[in-house]
DNA sequence: TATAGTAATAGGAATTATTACTGATAAGGA
DNA sequence: TCCTTATCAGTAATAATTCCTATTACTATA
């Protein structure tokens, strides 16, 4: 995999928040460094980034893919009132039961769904 | 909610069958009791199911969304190699250190990826 | 058994998110 | 510096979902 200016930018912004963006989002912050890059090119990018680990996808209820460039795993929490994403620990899971059965797991995705602190109040 | 024809039957098919469908794979199926649904009345019909709670929604990675007329809190487990979804029971979970910080959780969903029994021959 | 009011429908158009295609460009090795 | 080939920009195409509008069905009341 070539390490273009592209890519790395892309890598770059993901890398430099702690937060999760969808495609087009990253697409308005990679332009402003790379004005003339594709949204075809950050959508390749993003594949790939995924496929190699450097970055991960949060699919919730809300139509688009969310990325991520934190890759510890963790669980999501998704406010139904803001859409805001905030991150949480994961609570210790085996999927012994799954396992034990034949099935082989290799990553697993929590989201949590329910009502931000912010707009509880 | 009036229960019409359209959606009984959406539901009837829905509850008749222990697996996950997209709302093609559901328009196509009701069809063949009602050939003249549409898909905007299966997507609408399916819409409202979701908000009344008899019915659940899984997004995993594939583009689209899965309904399940199971809806008993449980795991999801897709297999990459064949796309099939698999029921797991949850394992236990309070997500305690969520609500200590003032989320309100109102349910959660976990999707495994890996390899299924059957693709690991 | 009309009639009005409301809710839901079919059918198709529109929108949104993502992927595919094509000729041009540039990364990285020789 | 040159060559090969992955990647790029730009754009068209596809897939999934939502929206719109005229029509139909249901419900309650007269």
């Amino acid at each position: 995999m070539r390490l273009t200016h592209q890519r790395e930018q892309i890598l770059a912004f993901l890398r430099s928040k702690r937060a999760h963006f969808n495609a087009v989002e990253i697409y308005d912050a990679v332009r402003e460094v790379i004005p003339n890059i594709s949204l075809g090119t950050v959508y390749r990018n993003l594949g790939k980034l995924v496929e190699d680990g450097e970055i991960i996808t949060v699919e919730t209820e809300n139509r688009s893919i969310y990325y991520d460039g934190y890759t510890i795993p963790h669980t999501h929490f998704v406010c139904k009132k803001c859409n805001e994403i905030y991150d949480f620990e994961d609570e210790p899971q085996s999927f012994k039961s799954v396992s034990d059965k034949g099935f082989d797991v290799e990553k697993h995705r929590t989201v949590l769904y329910g009502t931000c602190k912010n707009c509880k109040k």
